[in-house]
DNA sequence: CGATGGCTTGATATCTGACT
DNA sequence: AGTCAGATATCAAGCCATCG
């Protein structure tokens, strides 16, 4: 017997289209579960917050989470342990039902928490009232294969249970029946998963331990939750499998500092660059790397000002953290005054490491040293000095409006290539042109997008602006797969509804942009 | 060697549905 | 009402190749 998964553990938000059963306040509340008489004055070895002594009935809330849709909400560890210790309610507000696990939804822990229980009150009856080859015993077990064979035929169910109390209804019979199988399935599936994640811990602690890290805090990343990555982990495991049998490459070096020293692999070098870039903006009083702060930076030394400096003459300008002032529009590397201000902030920045201001960071102080903070600020004090200057450079403001959609519509790419994997891996047919075709695509063969219109409070529409070389058959076949990812963001199966910002409204136009075909398309 | 353009990518902001 | 999850858009930052 298999009921549709979206008929009992279904995820879509509508519930009225996707109950299985209504559950108007009108209709008689849920009663017995089948064969509760032969429970009845009874103790029962267990407790759920029932009574004991009373036969086991369902409650309205424990039958709801089963039946309806499943909560991403997730039961956090101390929620859990909470239940634990105090055994609440299943039904009470925000607490998790008995036995519930972190990472589990609030509905799934209900299930588990229903099932279970029928699970229980089965093992019982069979401890109760004998082996269950036993003829009083045969009978139940007789009724329920009978319902089993009876729901095969009877799918539809529309009222949990018939008038009478104490008469199954066979269809929610059944559906109880498949909740249990699928809460077994689930079960071993997380088991399997918990395996898997208990070897990768044993894996990384092992690496771990084979280098030297700071005991401090390790800032965890978020994982990248995109196709980008998995589209990487594919094109990365095919090169590795061709490059050393599939044994994990050793990095490449991405600068000479990497042959001297391994520290930008260190966990603690992007915290510290973290640190270094925050308190070079606190020093130079900005907020952010935006125009509007940027202009507020004070202009480039004069030359008077330049040689004063040099001749260390009276009144020359003095570089403290109190007045912190760089010349962006010279060499950060060569112009003296410049390499000045490198030296006070890297004698403040140890100072402050020294005090412990960046502790709360997580920067561990032993791994900061003068060279490192000199590197780190380097590489910031580049990509600031190359803002500064497109910022001031003498393009017209409409030439910097252009960048900045350019450089828009550039990261809009690899959402829009996401997309288009995405939209093949959800059909089967479509699936040999994403193994064929979009994994020789890179984000810069996806069209551009152009706005439209900016008018307030309306969406915002787009005009596709598509490579000049891109055949009109392929053109097609792209607008194909944007459509079959609307209709997948708008009608998701098997899960709720997809919440965030809806997809771009892209409207097709013939406006073209030149660019050259990706490698083996042609 | 530094400047520059083009590009990718992680982090963050923002929005909305679902849930407690 | 408040919170969380999951989605996209944008920002911030860095890498790489090329040029002078």
């Amino acid at each position: 017997m298999q009921l549709p998964p979206s008929a009992f553990l279904g995820t879509s938000t509508n519930q009225n289209q996707h109950y299985p059963y209504s559950q108007t306040p009108t209709q008689p509340p849920p009663s017995a579960l089948p064969g509760t008489n032969m429970y009845q004055n009874q103790s029962f070895p267990y407790s759920m917050g029932v009574d004991q002594n009373q036969p086991f009935f369902y409650s309205p809330s424990q039958m709801q989470a089963p039946c309806g849709t499943f909560s991403s909400t997730t039961i956090r560890q101390g929620q859990a342990d909470l239940y634990s210790s105090t055994n609440h309610s299943a039904t009470q507000s925000q607490t998790p039902p008995h036995g519930s696990l972190p990472g589990m939804s609030y509905a799934q822990s209900h299930l588990l928490a229903t099932s279970m229980s029928s699970v229980e009150h089965a093992q019982h009856a069979r401890t109760q009232s004998g082996r269950g080859d036993e003829p009083a015993h045969q009978s139940s077990f007789a009724t329920i294969r009978a319902i089993e064979q009876q729901a095969d035929t009877n799918m539809e169910v529309d009222v949990p249970f018939s008038g009478k109390q104490n008469q199954p209804n066979s269809g929610y019979m059944a559906m109880v029946l498949d909740g249990l199988n699928h809460v077994s399935n689930q079960f071993e599936k997380t088991m399997n998963v918990m395996d898997t994640v208990a070897k990768g811990m044993a894996r990384l602690e092992e690496d771990m331990k084979s280098r030297p890290v700071s005991p401090t805090k390790v800032v965890i990343k978020k994982p990248l939750s995109r196709t980008r990555r998995n589209r990487r982990k594919v094109v990365e495991s095919d090169e590795e499998e061709n490059d050393d049998g599939g044994e994990m490459a050793e990095t490449r070096p991405r600068d000479k500092h990497l042959e001297d020293d391994n520290y930008t692999e260190n966990p603690a070098w992007p915290i510290l660059g973290r640190c270094v870039r925050d308190n070079f903006k606190r020093l130079l009083k900005i907020k952010s790397l935006k125009c509007e702060q940027l202009a507020k930076l004070p202009p480039p030394l004069t030359d008077i000002e330049i040689a004063k400096f040099e001749n260390g003459d009276e009144g020359a300008i003095e570089n403290t953290p109190r007045s912190f002032r760089i010349d962006f529009s010279r060499s950060w590397r060569t112009f003296a005054f410049n390499q000045a201000v490198e030296q006070c902030f890297v004698k403040h920045f140890m100072q402050c490491v020294q005090n412990g201001i960046f502790i709360r960071s997580g920067l561990p102080q032993e791994f900061v040293t003068k060279e490192r903070v000199i590197h780190s600020l380097g590489r910031h004090v580049d990509y600031v000095r190359r803002e500064y200057r497109q910022i001031n450079a003498s393009k017209s403001k409409q030439k910097r409006i252009e960048m900045l959609q350019h450089k828009a519509q550039n990261a809009h790419k690899s959402t829009l290539l996401d997309s288009r994997f995405k939209a093949c891996g959800s059909r089967a047919s479509l699936q040999r042109h994403e193994n064929n075709l979009l994994v020789l695509l890179d984000a810069t063969a996806m069209s551009g997008d152009e706005t439209d219109n900016e008018v307030q409070g309306a969406p915002k529409t787009y005009l596709i602006s598509r490579p000049h070389w891109q055949s009109p058959e392929m053109k097609d076949f792209m607008r194909k797969l944007d459509h079959i990812y609307r209709e997948n963001w708008r009608n998701p199966h098997g899960r709720r509804a997809t919440a965030g910002n809806a997809p771009r409204i892209r409207i097709a136009s013939n406006r073209c942009k030149p660019g050259h075909a990706p490698r083996g398309l042609w």
